[in-house]
RNA sequence: UGCCGGAUCGUCUAAUGGUAGGACUACGCCCUUUGGAGGCGUCUGUAGAGGUUCGAAUCCUCUUCCGGCAACCA
């Protein structure tokens, strides 16, 4: 959780990049519109975990706020108590300071503003703008026409406005069962924009919420809630996704008839990352049908899964400064999010040994009961990380992909007669393969080259490769988890004919159990980062991992370009 | 077919009537005791057609394509 106070890779995401909102922001404050005040909010549902997604927009709102000193408020919108939870509540507020934003005493609710809400509603039929319908859903829906063809009227649309009063008041007073009545807005039923067909203000659940507990059996919906709560709370710019610039009217409309303090409604682009889905819908569906492990299995997008797999807050608010604000939707490349976490960890995180998939060795002319304890440099972006001492002998493991018996010709690494060095410390040649009678490869023979210890004056030979290895008696075991993307097209959730599910890519997880590590990674801390060399960046996993078995998690692999020209002589 | 939005390298994003630039990706070279990192370089773009203008990604007209909207969800 120390993650905000780590050095930034660059600037943070208060600072300079210009997009249309900040245009916006930056004329009202010529123009002394609102004083020149500057509150934003973000303003979640209760009902999901935060993803990446939801963290470009926390990004933007609270970035806001501090680049204009100005202030940005938690609010939940908790209008449907079927589908809220405390556990989303407490999961989003922690998720929300682990990514570096501080709300300071504005943690607000609109349950918080149920009562105002009401009584606007009052306003409006008094007004004569709402009448309670009592419609069935379906005729509702069946009256609302199509984006082509007009609505038709209620016929409850002339009640009266005492009728109205008495009716709603009745409704709140739990009088009703669910469904019996609604309360609408009276605007327009053959307007083109869909959203100002007397939408619905009000419906009856018999439900218990949250916050409220059992006080009220009538819930406002989102539309009729959400200007309102910014207006309440004297949001100067509300913030939010393309697809509410067709609520903006209706929200303009309350706002008006209210008479009351008028945020302005700026809309942008979500963010949509390739290989990803997005819908908290779906992602609930793959935590409750267990194709996940909750919803922080480190494959999900979620902040909390990111946060267990490794991904530092500054990493993910760097990412949320690059990938820009505009009106255009798109799809931002999953690389980009990689290279944000690569560039900030080969700044920090210390190097390491590891092997994954142990292949032994035996060097034969080195002394049988000897141990030499070898300086590793802990990081060389940055000296000060100082070095370690890792121990050698006669018996070491190397990494399995690191020997091949029949080389391609571009494979630099150790094979039969050829010589490669292993990293801090000697040449080594390969003597010999043993193999069991079924053929495997168990083992190798080498022989090492004495001169050419690292550092040594006589150590400048030069040969091809270099491997990481780890000494096969003090090196300790380690589970190591490899993730790859969860899907394994581009865009999951777009397809029309097939579900989402149908693309979980089924070796997005691979465990692997028996992994040898240098022997101080032994007290690594929960949640703890390194580069495991040449293979990539690897965190102490904060839900399975404990000092008799250390788990880690692959948080991202290094470039390797082995593995592209590997992966391009197949194709 | 109605309304609202949008369209700039492969992907994001700048240029606000005056040299189309950056980042990521890809590729190449240099360097390297991480095939990492780093350095240098290359490729690729204004959806189309007209118009206004000395000059258009930008302004105007038409066309095309894409997204959103018909939950008692948010």
């Amino acid at each position: 959780m120390d993650d905000n106070k780590k050095t930034e890779v660059s600037a943070d995401s208060s600072s300079s990049n210009k997009n249309f909102i900040r245009e916006i922001i930056d004329e009202d404050i010529k123009n002394n519109k609102n004083d020149g005040r500057v509150h934003t909010r973000f303003p979640p549902e209760p009902n999901g975990y935060l993803h990446i997604g939801h963290a470009k927009s926390i990004c933007l709102n609270f970035g806001l706020a501090k680049t204009y000193n100005g202030k940005c408020n938690l609010r939940f919108d908790d209008t449907n108590p079927a589908k809220e939870d405390v556990e989303y509540v407490d999961s989003i507020i922690n998720d929300i300071k682990w990514l570096g934003f501080d709300w300071e005493d504005r943690l607000f609710f609109a349950s918080d503003y149920f009562e105002q809400l009401y009584e606007y509603a009052v306003k409006l039929i008094k007004d004569g703008h709402a009448y309670v319908d009592s419609s069935s859903i379906e005729e509702i829906k069946e009256m609302r026409g199509t984006p082509t063809q007009p609505g038709t009227l209620s016929p409850y649309r002339e009640r009266s406005v005492e009728e109205n009063l008495k009716l709603f008041e009745e409704m709140k007073a739990g009088k009703y069962k669910d469904g019996e009545h609604v309360l609408r807005a009276k605007i327009d039923m053959s307007t083109p924009n869909m959203k100002l067909r007397d939408p619905l203000l009000y419906r009856i659940r018999h439900e218990h919420h949250h916050r409220t507990g059992d006080t009220w059996c009538i819930y406002p919906l989102y539309d009729w809630a959400h200007g309102q709560s910014d207006s309440i709370e004297g949001i100067t710019h509300s913030i939010c996704t393309l697809e509410f610039e067709n609520h903006r009217p209706l929200y303009d409309w309350f706002l008006d008839k209210l008479g009351i303090h008028h945020p302005q409604q700026i809309e942008f682009a979500r963010l949509n990352l390739s290989y990803t889905i997005m819908s908290k819908r779906k992602l609930l569906e793959l935590v409750e049908n267990k194709f996940v492990d909750g919803w922080d299995d480190p494959r999900m997008p979620t902040i909390s899964a990111y946060r267990r797999r490794g991904y530092t807050a500054s990493s993910i608010r760097n990412f949320s400064e690059k990938v820009g604000v505009a009106k255009r939707d798109g799809v931002i490349d999953l690389a980009l999010l990689e290279h944000s976490i690569r560039e900030e960890l080969n700044k920090s995180s210390n190097r390491v040994m590891a092997v994954l998939r142990p292949l032994k060795i035996v060097i034969t002319n080195y002394p049988e009961n000897k141990t030499e304890l070898l300086t590793a440099v802990n990081n060389p972006e940055d000296e000060s990380s100082g070095s370690r001492e890792i121990p050698f002998s006669r018996e070491l493991y190397i990494e399995q992909h690191d020997f091949q018996e029949n080389p391609h010709r571009k494979f630099f690494r150790l094979s039969p007669g050829r010589e490669v060095r292993l990293r801090y410390a000697y040449i080594i040649k390969c003597e010999e393969v043993i193999k069991d009678e079924t053929g495997n490869i168990v083992e190798l023979h080498c022989t090492y080259d004495p001169e050419t210890k690292s550092g040594s004056a006589q150590s400048q030979r030069k040969v091809k490769g270099t491997i990481h290895w780890v000494d096969a008696d003090k090196s300790i075991d380690a589970e190591v988890r490899l993730y790859d993307r969860l899907f394994n097209v581009p865009a999951p959730g777009s397809d029309k004919d097939k579900d989402f599910k149908d693309f979980i890519n089924p070796d997005s997880l691979e465990i692997l159990k028996n992994c040898k590590l240098e022997p101080g990674l032994q007290n690594s801390q929960s949640g703890s980062r390194f580069q495991f060399e040449r293979l990539g960046y690897f965190c102490v996993d904060s839900k399975y991992s404990t000092n008799e078995n250390l788990v880690f998690n692959r948080i991202v692999t290094l470039r390797d370009s082995w593995a592209k020209i590997e992966k391009r002589n197949k194709s």
